[in-house]
This record gives structure tokens, C-alpha cells and sequence, in this order.
RNA sequence: CGCGGAGUAGAGCAGUUGGUAGCUCGUCGGGCUCAUAACCCGGAGGUCGCAGGUUCAAAUCCUGUCUCCGCAACCA
């Protein structure tokens, strides 16, 4: 069994902005498992980097005054520190900007090209910059980026596409013959339903509008988008279509992309359909990782809630934040971050039940013993069961580690833990150290502590690389070489221990959080809302009166089929002809309140079909604080007057 | 009737070949004193969303129903 591979990677990022503890919980977890499975004596890939191309890059490029890859070059640059400072042992870290990708990319359109899955058609659509997305004219709200908000702009251009829907039977299959591809399973059923079953769109994958990105070969008009580039980057990464290919036939293909849920798509239907294309084969599995939400809801930059893993890893340390993501967060769903939650863990796993483990554990041997172990030692009671339990640790950590797990993994270790907590108290030794023909017994006592200390520092050292070289080197042994060490006590002949630094002090749960949120509150940057309302590009009073207000009431009310969040709502606009407008707000009001009741609509709005309705004009409503909708009521204007 | 997940002790979660309801934290009481006011033991606390049904027996199977969430779809 000598040549065993293992090739892991996280998603590469997108160096736009600063990334915040959801991208370091991704890349945390492949941390863990890379660790994992080197000790283990896998010959270990492990990938990340980062996913340069864009327009949006381009765009705020020439907002700093910078080109685009000085822009990157910048960001990435604290992408790297971010994972130094994690501790993050990947083998490599790509850039799709570097010039072995790009070149590889080109071969593989190439390639693609010549086998007449890539064909020329033309996209039409309305397009949001800032989010590079196209939008049909019924997907755009109000003439704006459903995803952002924002203006977007009627656009139509020749691109190529990517034959997608040639590959959906054989994705289907795949699925079929491979259960474990796609992880946890209720993905699976997601894309099969959601995106397959309805039928697949060719995947467009060229762009004319802007430059940043990987010219098409075939034509030096277009830049090759997003997907293509970005996906492609685990095989580049191993030299595909390069001059040195020896890591790619080694490592591929991946044992696991790991990735959040938000793109399980790209990695489910996209990439497979992409490697089909090309006659690779597919990746083992693609595991789906839940979101670190904070308290009220998914993070953004938005509500100014993003929370920093540079400041977190600086006041708690870095293994610190390493074991609260990988426990906290259930396999794969979402879990919910909280300085209290935090704080707490701290507190109850790594203080109380571990640090001090450790630290009570060299006290007693440096009180007892001078810090060294006698030779002579007789076993007794208890000694059996705790052994027992850490060859049954074993097997559980590593089943749960194999299979990703790693909150049920440190789960796992956790009861050793305590278990090792309780042997002391059933051997006390203190009670032992005061009579002299208890030495022997005595000894082998707190050998067997040590023993667990070590076996111990074996099972978190995937999670906690620092944390288990500290515990060794209080314990005075080497450096860790091999998983299975951790099977069965009797490794080290004795131990002369030293004492050291608290490996973690407890948290002062109040005052801490009191500290926190005096911080926070000084740090409180400018008013959101008002770089929001700067941020939005002027208009002339022409454009302006290029929107026709009107006074109209409602002379009917019902809740639209099919749609949870439309009404449809029957209008007298003064015309004597009804009008019928489809409105977002069911969740907001009763079909019956809003009878009778007069309201502002957008009269001169192309008529658009929501859900079936064919809907003729919008009506004005704010967004209230809360996720809440107020309609603009006028009560008592006449319906047909005109608004400015 | 789009697809799927969830509703179990104050909080967060386990728990399907149906058979006395578990874990972590919190809480209350006890023990110990080696240790980071840490550790160990014990108690209290749940009509397992609601209503029916199958069964000797249902958190677990079936039917209906309510609520929450994810994905999709539409938020003119």
C-alpha cells in the first residue's frame, strides 16, 4: 500500500475584497484533512488560491487607479498572510492569473473548440457590472440587479457556449453509479431537481465587454469567463497541459473538493460536464460545506457584520479559532458564529477540559517525581478501560475524520479527554504521593497520563498543529511523525516532562464581551447608508421624467399561483380601463387591507409576466428596516394624478 | 399541489431494521484538592410541532395540518 495519494482542495477565492471567516472555515477544514491524511502517510496535495479574472476586478482596479493585476497582486498578498497565520500547509496556491493557467486554459478551450462542444451564439440580456451577471428582462427588478440592486445596462454580444446539455444524461449517471460524489446527499437531489431535470442551458463562457481575463484563442475579441478559467484551476494546478505533467497523472484525479453549498453547482454539473469534455476522469467527491452565519443571518458586507479572522486568531490565537470552527459547525449544515460561542468553548473544552489536563497532569509529575518517571511501576485499576477507550477513539476519530466529519471527530476525542480527566480522579494521586509504598503504583499512574497526553496530542494535532507540538514539548518528546501512534500506549519508554506556558488561560466570559462590544462600537465605520446613497450614480431631470407617476387605487386584490412573494393587484388608473400590476409584497399585506386603498404607480413600465400574470406597472413601496415592506399609500388623491 | 431539509429539556444538537428518550452547555446538590475558581459524581428539567391512524408497542411507519429554513421561481 506505498504509493497512496491524496489530493484536497478549497475553492480558489475572489481577491475583491478582504476575506472574513467563512473562507477560512472552508480552507480550515482542508487544512485539517490534509494534515489528517500526511500523518496518516498519504502523499498529500493540498490546493487553494485564489480566482483573479473579472470584470469586476477590472473595475475596481480603475476605481484604485491601478491595472488589474497590481490590484490582485495586493489583495492575494494578504490572502498569503491570512493562511500563514492560520497555519495552512498547502502544497501550492494558484493564481489564475499566473501564466502556466492561463496557458493551459487556452488548450483546454482549445481542445473543447475542436471537438464542437464550444460553438459561437450571441447573449442577449440586461447586465449588472458590478456582479458580471446577465439578467433577463423579467429576472432585473425595476430595472436593477436583483443580486445588488444596482442599475443594469441593455447588452447583447457575441459569445461562445459551452454544450451543456449534451452532457446531462451522462451526469445523471455518473451520480447513479457514484452515490458518494456529491456530499451530503440532500445536494445531490437539489441539482438533479433544480437544474438537471428542467433541462440544462448552454453554459456561456466567453466575454466581449470587458479585457481582464484569459483570451479566447479562437478569437482574441473575447476573454474566456469565469467558470471555465476558475474551475479549470485544479488541474493547471497540477501541470495539465503543461510541459511536466507528473502531478497531474499522480494526484488526479481529486479525492475532494471541498467547497461551500453556494457553489455546488458549478462543481456538481459544471466541472463534471468540463472534464467530460475533455475525457478526464471526475473527481471522487465534491463535499458541500455549510456557511458560518452570524447571529441574524448569512454575513455580508452589507450589514457590516463581516467578522474579521485575522482580529479573532490575534486576541484567541490561531488554534483557537481553528478548533471552535471545525467543532461548532455540524457536518454539513450551517453553523452559527458568536463571540459567546467562542468565549464558551474556550472556556469548557480547551481551558478546562484539555489546557488543564495537560497542566495538572506535568505539575504532578514534576511534584511527585522531579519530572521524570520512574522505571518501576506497577499497573492496577483503571488502567485497562482508559486504554481501551483510546483504541476505540481511534477508530471513531478516523472514521469521522474520513468521512469529514470533524465536529463529530473532536467529539470523538473529546470523551477521551474527559475520560483521561476521570482516571485521575479515580487513581488520585495525590492520595498515592503520600505513602511511599504506593511509588511504583504511583508511577505508572502518571505514566499513563502522559501516554494519553501524547495520544492526545496525535488525534488534535489535524485540528491544532501548535497546540499538539506545545503538548509534546511539555511532555519532552519529538516532534510527531505518524497517525498511528496515537493506537496504543507503551510508545515512550518514560517521560521527563518540563512545565509550560498555560497552553489556553480561561476568558473572563463578561468582562470580555463587554470589552468586545466597547471595541466593535469604536470601530464603528462611517454611516453605511450614506456611502450606499453617494454611491449611486446621479441622473439628469430628463431621465427623471422619463418615469410616469400615477395616482391609482386598488379595486382588486388576490394572491398570484405559484408565488409565495406576488399579489396581484387590479388598479383603477383613471384610464376607465383596469390595469393589473404583480407586486412583491404578499408577505407584507393581506390581500384584503389593501382593497380601497390608493397607491403610487410606475405607469409607463414595460409590461413584464410574473408567475403567469402579465403585470403593467409597478407601485411604490419602501424597504422598511427589519426585512419589512411599506407601501406608499395616498388616500384621497384621485386616482390618474400625476406624480413628480 | 416545484424540489428538499427541519420542528426532541432553558440554549445548541444526537437519536429509522418501531421496544424503558440521549449528548454538550446552563442550572441545582455533593465529592476531591494535583490543576487554569479547574476536575469527578449525582439531581431537576421533555405530553419528542399539532391532529388522526397502523401496532401488544411509535420520536421512529402512514395520513392530514401548522411553522421555520435551503435551492429553484417569480420579488414592475
Amino acid at each position: 500500500m506505498d504509493n497512496k495519494k491524496f489530493y484536497i482542495s478549497t475553492p480558489i477565492y475572489y481577491p475583491s475584497d478582504k476575506l472574513h471567516i467563512g473562507h477560512t472555515y472552508s480552507t480550515v477544514q482542508a487544512d485539517a484533512m490534509a494534515r489528517y491524511k500526511r500523518l496518516q502517510g498519504f502523499d498529500t496535495f493540498f490546493l487553494t488560491g485564489t480566482d483573479e479574472h473579472g470584470q469586476k476586478i477590472e473595475d475596481k482596479a480603475k476605481d484604485a487607479g491601478v491595472t488589474p493585476k497590481e490590484y490582485v497582486d495586493n489583495i492575494v498578498a494578504g490572502i498569503k498572510d491570512l493562511w500563514k497565520l492560520m497555519n495552512i500547509s498547502n502544497d501550492k496556491f494558484i493564481r489564475t492569473t499566473d501564466e502556466y493557467h492561463e496557458k493551459a486554459v487556452q488548450k483546454i478551450f482549445q481542445k473543447m473548440y475542436d471537438k464542437g462542444d464550444i460553438y459561437k451564439g450571441s447573449y442577449e440580456g440586461l447586465y449588472c457590472k458590478p456582479c458580471e451577471s446577465f439578467w433577463t428582462e423579467t429576472q432585473a427588478v425595476d430595472g436593477k440587479c436583483p443580486d445588488c440592486g444596482r442599475p443594469v445596462i441593455k447588452a447583447s454580444e457575441e459569445a461562445y457556449f459551452f454544450k451543456l446539455s449534451k452532457y446531462a444524461d451522462r451526469l445523471l449517471e455518473y451520480y447513479e453509479a457514484h452515490p458518494d460524489f456529491i456530499a451530503p446527499v440532500s445536494r445531490k437531489n437539489e441539482m438533479v431537481n433544480n437544474f438537471i431535470k428542467p433541462g440544462l442551458q448552454d453554459l456561456c463562457i466567453s466575454r466581449s465587454t470587458f479585457k481582464w481575463g484569459i483570451q479566447v484563442p479562437v478569437n482574441p475579441e473575447h476573454v474566456i469567463y469565469v467558470w471555465l478559467d476558475a474551475l479549470t484551476n485544479y488541474i493547471t494546478a497540477l501541470g495539465y497541459n503543461s510541459d511536466d505533467e507528473s502531478l497531474y497523472e499522480k494526484f488526479w484525479p481529486a479525492d475532494v473538493h471541498l467547497i461551500g453549498k453556494d457553489i455546488t453547482r458549478f462543481h456538481t454539473i459544471y466541472w463534471p460536464a468540463f472534464l467530460m469534455s475533455l475525457e478526464l476522469p471526475l473527481p471522487e467527491k465534491v463535499y458541500c460545506h455549510g456557511w458560518v452565519l452570524l447571529e441574524g443571518g448569512k454575513m455580508s458586507k452589507s450589514k457590516g457584520n463581516v467578522v474579521d479572522p485575522v482580529v479573532l486568531a490575534d486576541r484567541y490565537g490561531v488554534d483557537t479559532l481553528r478548533y471552535y470552527l471545525l467543532r461548532e459547525v455540524a457536518y454539513g449544515s450551517d453553523g452559527v458564529f458568536s463571540n459567546e460561542n467562542l468565549i464558551n468553548r474556550i472556556n469548557n473544552d480547551l481551558a478546562n477540559d484539555l489546557g488543564n489536563l495537560v497542566s495538572r497532569t506535568v505539575s504532578m509529575v514534576e511534584k511527585y517525581f522531579g519530572g521524570e518517571i520512574p522505571a518501576e511501576r506497577v499497573p492496577g485499576e483503571f488502567d485497562d478501560e482508559i486504554k481501551a477507550l483510546a483504541a476505540e477513539t481511534k477508530i471513531n476519530a478516523e472514521k469521522n475524520l474520513d468521512e469529514l466529519r470533524f465536529s463529530d471527530s473532536l467529539t470523538a476525542i473529546w470523551k477521551f479527554i474527559s475520560r483521561t480527566n476521570k482516571y485521575i480522579d479515580e487513581t488520585a494521586p495525590w492520595a498515592l504521593a503520600k505513602d511511599e509504598a504506593n511509588k511504583a503504583r504511583l508511577a505508572e499512574v502518571m505514566y499513563n497520563l502522559c501516554e494519553s497526553i501524547r495520544i492526545i496530542s496525535v488525534f488534535v494535532a489535524p485540528f491544532m498543529p501548535d497546540t499538539s507540538a506545545e503538548i509534546r514539548k511539555q511532555l519532552g518528546i519529538g516532534e510527531l511523525k505518524n497517525w498511528d501512534e496515537c493506537g496504543v500506549f507503551g510508545k515512550e519508554a518514560t517521560f521527563k516532562v518540563s512545565k509550560g506556558t498555560i497552553i489556553f488561560p480561561r476568558i473572563d466570559l463578561e468582562k470580555e464581551l463587554a470589552e468586545l462590544e466597547a471595541a466593535q462600537k469604536s470601530a464603528e465605520p462611517v454611516n453605511p447608508l450614506k456611502e450606499e446613497i453617494e454611491g449611486v450614480a446621479k441622473i439628469g431631470i430628463d431621465d427623471f421624467a422619463k418615469v410616469d407617476l400615477r395616482v391609482a387605487k386598488i379595486t382588486d386584490c388576490v394572491p398570484v399561483k405559484k408565488a409565495k412573494k406576488l399579489l396581484q393587484l387590479t388598479l383603477d388608473d383613471g384610464t376607465g380601463t383596469p390595469r393589473t400590476v404583480a407586486s412583491g409584497i404578499a408577505k407584507y399585506y393581506q390581500p384584503d387591507e389593501l382593497i380601497g386603498k390608493s397607491i403610487i404607480l410606475v405607469s409607463n413600465l414595460k409590461p413584464a409576466v410574473l408567475c403567469g400574470v402579465e403585470s403593467c406597472g409597478m407601485i411604490l413601496a419602501a424597504d422598511a428596516p427589519d426585512d419589512d415592506v411599506k407601501v406608499i399609500f395616498v388616500d384621497g388623491v384621485p386616482a390618474g394624478s400625476k406624480v413628480r
